[in-house]
DNA sequence: GTGTTCACG
DNA sequence: ACGTACGTGAACACG
């Protein structure tokens, strides 16, 4: 028996956009309509045997009389934008995948389906109908199944409808089902109904009358008066709702089921466009496709015999691109030439990695890679940071510059947004498997993956760096981005010494008072439970104990600090879960956590990564040392045991209010940019202005709102917000905000005009050029856009603190090093760096820190840059 | 794998 | 009426 399945195009996509969060691709497209659709198609097709498939639509060209109809019903609100222009990419994705769609001017999705239904069951087919919308189950048959996909906590359940299932559910048989309709309506689909007639009115009048023809004759029977009334006098509304809401099943459709039969979907278009709306979990589905892609590049990579004939080419190049690891260099000179030298025998990693530095550095070449960082431990002594501003071109932060929100820069999607290329992925060939395990097992897809590195760059490299320029961050990834690299790769090297023996005694100290405090707790709480599932601890507090505190997360209570810290001062019991998790975290995170990182050489090796933050910042992991507790002492001892190296001592040097600075300079307030020539406490003058009382009165609570105050407006203030920081009144908030402003007309200029500039254009800039999209900002949902207002607001200046904080990096690594000194930068935490110095040059060293930081822009409020020194980076903060 | 919590700037 | 501060990363619980 052959089987045909047909889709509720409109339906399902519409179920998929509501109940998935929002997705977009790298590109800023909305997918999670998309997504939804595919993962509920590929479900069915995965249960369903379906020799025929069809997908139906409806038209959407909304006439003016619908819209007219709609503005004045206030229902059945127009797609948003965010789902609208994700059909015409979901068309094509189907189109690509050989699926037939349908659509036809006058008619519905339901018109469609419901007529191709008929015609199939009639022609002897098994049908299954798939759809969100209950309409359908008029349709149903012993032949016709109805399958209603329904999103339940994460989950996809698919309630499944024959005729008996139909009665089964709803008391009525199919057809009744339209007669239902007629009478109770379908505020969904703007269908009237009869006033006062709900499901089950209506119901119980079909189980009685069968019919509405039927129940016309018999109104007068019905012994509810208020229903018998209401039927009376609205009865064309029954028989206008029974009209609309029957779909028709013998629409003027030409469709020959042959056309529809189901071939091969997973194909090579398909896969492109699947890989373009990044969803990298269905590409296994369409793997097999993707080796049959276009991949004749695949030709012009060559094994040279003899590596110094490359080594000499190289020299004579302009500019070459370039992939070396532990199986092997290769080089990319032109697209139809990629050159790969195996380490092997004379030609070790080593002698491959100096020679290919040597004949850069001797011919002055310029050289394009991915990622060039993770490469330099194979490139030995490549240079400084006037090197990488000149000569070096890394594809993967030039691609992060031209979009910074994506979540990874894999050269895969390099190479598809770029170059159009479909390559596999790393993971696709190797799987978890590194490289250095995989090259002696699959030595040809080693050799072809490190060319396609190099070759890829190549192709890239016009692309990406004219759309740097055509965003005007040429200069940004030039004279920043480059240099800065050996500045991170040096502070990834040389690392941070830790006392791991001390840390773990400490580490043993926390542990009991952890034991301490959970047999308390438990004590009190009267039974023995897990108090870091925040599951088990909200049924405790709010449930056992009867602490009020309410609902706040999707699953449960919140036991969140900020919702404990307000109810610790009435229940001890509280205050020791807070201590308890204060502990917990520290011993876990940063005791046992940092423990494990020390390397072979007592020192700590973070990775510092330059293309994760939407703002510019640097991020750190593994482990994350821009995260050491700094502000609880208890926490703040774990900085105790970072040291420097013997004979030396660490400078702390942190800039001060940086980006309160930056605010001040690019609103142009004279009131601000006075404060901080004055050199005064700013947060203390910030309160005597809007508090409009003399310096020395400010009040210790005055000055911690201010600050709080001048935290906000940095992050994009809402009044809700602050209120919560606080902990007071909204209406408080709100006044301290407005009076604020009035102190700082200038600044609220500043902001409004930054949002305003950014809703136009789509974007922000920070000072240097670095730029950050704000999708968000055309979003029809409030809380988004509203998200996007205050990115806008944040994002120059977050942005220009990185920029500067990049480039005193490398102004001081510059300086340090041509004056010969063996201090380095070790760490780098947002608006602070922490040097290693000899004991010898520790004055010098800080000395130079402070300089080079201060002057590292010149800003209409000066960049103050505070130092200190000491034997632990607790005793130098 | 996702959500919650909490450490930093 | 909505339900919020900006930017990160790690540990843990739980499905």
């Amino acid at each position: 028996m052959a089987k045909l399945v047909l889709i509720d195009g409109n339906s399902i996509i519409n179920r998929a956009f509501f109940g998935l969060p929002d997705l977009t691709n790298a590109q800023g497209l909305h997918t999670n309509a998309i997504y939804g659709f595919l993962n509920i198609m590929f479900r069915i097709l995965n249960e369903e045997n379906a020799d025929y498939l069809v997908v139906a639509f409806d038209v959407h060209e909304p006439t003016f009389r619908h819209k007219m109809y709609e503005a004045y019903k206030g229902t059945r609100k127009g797609m948003p934008d965010e789902l609208r222009e994700q059909v015409p990419v979901l068309k094509k994705l189907l189109k690509a995948m050989n699926i037939t769609t349908m659509e036809k001017g006058g008619l519905e999705a339901d018109d469609i389906l419901g007529t191709l239904a008929k015609r199939g069951e009639a022609e002897g087919f098994d049908v299954t109908l798939v759809s969100g919308d209950r309409d359908l189950l008029q349709i149903a048959t012993d032949r016709i199944l109805i399958r209603i996909p329904k999103t339940k906590g994460g989950k996809t359940e698919i309630e499944d409808y024959h005729t008996a299932d139909v009665i089964n559910k709803y008391g009525l048989t199919p057809s009744q089902i339209i007669e239902l309709k007629g009478l109770m309506g379908d505020s969904s689909d703007n269908i009237p109904g009869v006033p006062k007639i709900g499901e089950k009115t209506a119901t119980e009048l079909l189980k009685e009358y069968h019919d509405i023809d039927n129940l016309k004759e018999h109104i007068p029977e019905i012994t509810k008066k208020s229903v018998r009334e209401t039927l009376t006098e609205n009865f064309d509304m029954a028989i206008l709702s029974r009209k609309l809401a029957t779909i028709e099943v013998n629409a003027d459709i030409e469709l020959d089921f042959d056309d529809a039969r189901l071939g091969d979907i997973y194909t090579d278009d398909a896969y492109v466009i699947v890989k373009e709306l990044g969803f990298k979990n269905m590409l296994a589905k369409f793997e097999k496709a993707a080796a049959s892609v276009d991949s004749s590049y695949r030709e012009t990579f060559i094994r040279p015999d003899d590596p110094l004939s490359v080594m000499e080419d190289i020299k004579d190049a302009e500019y070459v691109s370039f992939f070396i690891c532990e199986a092997g260099l290769s080089v990319t000179f032109t697209k139809d030439r990629t050159a790969y030298i195996p380490a092997s025998g004379e030609w070790n990693l080593e002698k491959l990695g100096r020679s290919f530095v040597r004949s850069v550095k001797e011919g002055g070449t310029d050289i394009c890679t991915f990622d060039i960082k993770s490469q330099l431990p194979l490139l030995p002594d490549l240079g400084g940071c006037s090197f990488f501003e000149e000569h070096v071109t890394d594809i993967c932060v030039a691609a992060y510059l031209c979009n910074p929100l994506k979540n990874d820069y894999a050269i895969e999607d390099v190479a598809n947004e770029y170059c159009n290329l479909v390559i596999k992925s790393r993971t696709e060939i190797f799987g978890k498997s590194t490289i250095a395990e995989s090259m002696m097992i699959m030595p040809d897809e080693v050799m072809e993956y490190s060319c396609t590195v190099s070759y890829v760059c190549s192709a890239a490299r016009d692309a990406v760096m004219s759309r740097l320029a055509g965003f005007g961050m040429s200069d940004l990834f030039a004279k920043i981005e480059m240099p800065l690299i050996p500045c991170l790769y040096d502070m990834e090297r040389i690392g941070i010494k830790l006392e791991s023996a001390q840390l773990i005694s400490y580490g043993e100290t926390l542990a009991a008072q952890i034991r301490e405090l959970e047999k308390e707790i438990h004590d009190l709480a009267g039974e023995e439970f897990n108090i870091n599932s925040p599951v088990q601890l909200g049924e405790i507090l709010f449930g056992k104990m009867q602490i009020p505190g309410g609902k706040k997360t999707k699953k449960g209570y919140s036991t969140a600090a900020d919702v404990l810290e307000k109810l610790a001062p009435d229940y001890p019991f509280v205050s020791k879960i807070l201590e308890y998790r204060a502990i917990a975290k520290l011993k876990s995170t940063y005791t046992d956590g940092l423990a494990a990182f020390a390397g072979a050489d007592g020192r700590i090796h973070s990775t510092f990564n330059q293309t994760i933050t939407a703002t510019g910042r640097i991020s750190s992991t593994e482990p994350n040392l821009q995260n050491i507790p700094a502000r609880m002492e208890q926490g703040r001892l774990i900085r105790k045991y970072f040291v420097p190296e013997e004979g030396c001592l660490f400078i702390d040097a942190d800039y001060s209010q940086i980006e309160l600075r930056i605010m001040a300079h690019l609103s142009e307030d004279a009131s601000l940019i006075e404060a901080f020539s004055s050199g005064a406490d700013v947060h203390a003058i910030t309160a005597s202005k809007v508090f409009h009382v003399p310096l020395s009165d400010v009040t210790k609570q005055m000055r911690t709102n201010a600050k709080a105050v001048n935290f906000g407006i940095i992050y994009g203030i809402s009044a809700f917000g602050l209120s919560e920081d606080l902990n007071i009144s909204r209406k408080d908030a709100k006044e301290f905000i407005e009076e604020y402003f009035r102190t700082f007309p200038k600044v609220k200029e500043y902001l409004d005009r930054g949002v305003e500039e950014a809703k136009k254009k789509g974007y922000v800039l920070t000072e240097f050029g670095r730029r950050r999209p704000l999708p968000e900002l055309k979003s029809s949902n409030f809380m988004q856009r509203s998200f996007g207002e205050r990115v806008a607001m944040n994002a120059p200046i977050q942005g220009t603190a990185a920029d500067i904080m990049k480039i005193a990096m490398i102004k001081v690594k510059n300086r340090l090093e041509s004056e010969g000194l063996k201090s380095r930068v070790i760490l780098q935490v947002h608006d602070e760096l922490l040097v290693e110095a000899p004991v010898s040059e520790a004055e010098a060293a800080e000395r130079i820190l402070k300089e080079e930081m201060e002057s590292a822009v010149s800003f209409s409020v000066p960049m103050i840059v505070e130092t200190s020194t000491g034997d632990s980076w607790y005793s130098a903060k």
